[in-house]
RNA sequence: GGUCGCAUAGCUCAGCUGGAUAGAGCGUCGCCCUCCGAAGGCGAAGGCCCUAGGUUCGAAUCCUAGUGCGACCGCCA
């Protein structure tokens, strides 16, 4: 049910019988036709732009055309009184009963706001993604939260959505990680050991050394790299994704398929890819032009293998082949989109964190190339996130000692905090996050306002149902309840548009309104006593007001729900 | 030098497919607790929506150019 899309219905059946009436001309475009809620709400409960839009292509002025909608719509059971005003907005107001059938069907239907626009499209989201040479950290979340967040408000809108890592475990930064166990599996034995540089010298490869002795046990000591390379980065790799998805579900992110570079080599696969795009002669050899402005030091043209990225749109053309023929990262993550397309996905998403920029580009070209244009990718990247605590920027890690984990992060304001506060601004936006703000217990803190509101309906519900009280029929008739219920009747249009634009976050400043209407409402009822939801000794009464509640609370935990975090039953 | 992103109240930020007098929180000021929880509510002040052009009946929103900030820019992923 969605109030506004009701209306428009009524709005073109209106304009069309207008057309056969002959006052307007056949054939008129009612695409760009809205019904909308007003920016103010003195204005009425909803608008329509028809008059403006329609105006000139049937060669009416815009008052005119809304003059007549205004008397057809008028008598509408739903509208209440139609008016026209400013350059020819069609304001309606509704009439009580569509506010109380409204509730009504909140609380009783299942998955308000759910919709089908997806049309069981299937779409995949790759998130987090991160290589697996250590545990996670403060900057993978933001990635992880956002990512796991599109992914259920498209479930919900109807798409068939998977869940997918990508495993970077093909490249030298696997070696290194290979090496650095190793140094752990000889301290493990009781050797004296020095991390070099270019190793990872973190406290959590010390058990992955003795996992790795009390597999192998000597076997592999005063042994060269290439007895036991190979083995050490499968085994260490292993380790490593079991940390991560231990992770990931501390934060309570849960991913349909881990997908690893590595399968990619060796099967012919990447092999097939590069073959495909040679086939749309996309594929040469070339020097590529050095790069403007300062130019790297030890710079000197080189003749590469080069996928003419600039036939979809990238800048310039992209390595896919190094010097001594070894693939760039580039060319698996090719044959790795390809898969993606070759999955029968229709729509792919990708979110990188901001720094992965200069790479939108030419993965965009490469999957336009390879699926002929058909399968969009959508890249969203995630700006920087600053930890503070006491205005100071946030310094502490037990596990790694150089970096800020996600655990860190977790254990100091929980998986529930740690979603919602990620998902307070544009992914596009830099974040602030504090911790002390995290977990206040005050109106500046959304999470817990949008809880408070939650908790607050819990506890009226349940002692409601001690007395014995069922929901009833609501009238809504107060103005603090009607702005209640104008907000619930948002709730499909927010989730559709979050959904079309990959926006999350709008569905976090959603529950924020929707919350701050009801602390209104309750408020109101400290005056007026005669607002409140518990009507003492009157049944009948209260069981009509917790209509309204009821209906919140449903919106409430759905649109938390898609956000990842719990809702709260009471506050602590 | 190039690419991408951002620029909205003193501060932090929302702003839908272009829609009416541009919103919220914090901060400031003024009211409100015997009252389902004041962990709050109501109200006020506060704006060159970075600049200049353009498109449009209508622009914070779209286009062009510029300015400022950030990220990235050939065998690291």
């Amino acid at each position: 049910m969605n109030i506004f899309t009701d209306m428009r219905g009524r709005v073109l059946a209106a304009l069309a019988d207008l057309e056969a009436a002959g006052d307007l001309p056949a054939g008129l475009d009612t695409g760009n036709v809205s019904v909308e809620p007003p920016r103010d709400p003195a204005h009425g409960d909803m608008a329509t732009n028809a008059a403006m839009v329609l105006a000139k292509p049937a060669g009416r002025k815009p008052r005119e055309i809304a003059e007549a909608l205004a008397l057809r719509l008028g008598d509408a059971p739903e509208v209440e009184s139609a008016t026209v005003a400013g350059p020819g907005f069609l304001n309606l107001r509704l009439s009580a009963a569509v506010w109380s059938d409204l509730v009504a069907h909140v609380r009783n239907a299942d998955g308000y706001g759910r919709s089908g626009f997806g049309g069981g499209q299937k779409v995949n989201v790759e998130y987090v993604s991160a290589n697996p040479t250590g545990p996670l950290h403060v900057g993978h979340v933001r990635g992880a939260v956002f990512g796991d967040a599109l992914a259920s408000l498209l479930d919900y809108t109807g798409h068939t959505v998977t869940r997918e890592y990508y495993i970077n475990d093909g490249g030298a930064q696997v070696d290194v990680l290979a090496r650095s166990v190793y140094l752990r599996y000889l301290q493990a034995h009781g050797r004296e050991v020095e991390f070099a540089e270019g190793t990872y010298p973190g406290d959590y490869l010390i058990a992955v050394g003795e996992a790795l002795k009390a597999k192998v046990g000597d076997a592999y000591l005063d042994m060269p790299e290439e007895a036991w390379l190979q083995d050490v980065r499968t085994f260490s790799t292993d380790a490593m994704m079991v940390l991560i998805r231990q992770d990931l579900a501390a934060l309570g992110v849960e991913m349909d398929v881990f997908f690893s570079e590595r399968s990619l080599y060796g099967t012919g696969r990447i092999e097939q890819a590069i073959a495909r795009l040679r086939e749309r002669e996309l594929i040469y050899k070339g020097t590529l032009e050095p790069p403007k402005g300062k130019l790297p030091e030890d710079w000197e043209p080189r003749e590469q293998t080069l996928f003419r990225s600039t036939a979809h749109g990238d800048d310039v053309d992209r390595p896919i082949m190094k010097s001594d023929g070894a693939w760039t990262y580039f060319a698996p993550d090719i044959a790795y989109h390809w898969d993606k397309i070759d999955r029968g996905f229709d729509q792919l998403i990708d979110v990188f964190g901001a720094d992965h920029g200069g790479y939108v580009k030419r993965m965009k070209a490469a999957v336009s190339a390879l699926s002929n244009g058909e399968v969009p990718l959508d890249i969203k990247l995630c700006q920087l996130v600053k930890l503070t605590k006491d205005g100071e920027p946030f310094k502490m890690s037990k596990r790694s000692g150089t970096f800020i984990t996600l655990r860190d992060v977790v254990d100091e304001v929980g998986a529930d905090v740690t979603r919602f506060v990620m998902l307070t601004r544009k992914n596009d936006a830099p974040l602030d996050f504090d911790f002390d703000r995290a977990v206040e217990q005050s109106k500046d803190n959304p999470v817990f306002y949008v809880q408070y509101a939650h908790a607050r309906i819990r506890s009226v519900l349940r002692k409601v149902a001690d007395r014995g009280i069922a929901p009833a029929p609501a009238a809504i008739s107060e103005p603090s309840e009607v702005d209640v219920a104008r907000r619930l009747a948002e709730w499909p249009r927010v989730v559709e548009i979050a959904a079309r634009t990959h926006e999350p976050h709008r569905i976090a400043f959603y529950l924020y309104d929707l919350a701050q209407s009801f602390h209104a409402l309750w408020n109101r009822g400290n005056d007026d006593p005669s607002l409140r939801f518990l009507q003492e000794g009157a049944p009948d009464a209260t069981a009509a007001k917790i209509s309204l509640p009821l209906a919140v609370a449903v919106v409430i935990s759905a649109g938390l729900g898609i956000l990842g975090v719990t809702p709260a039953e009471e506050m602590r």
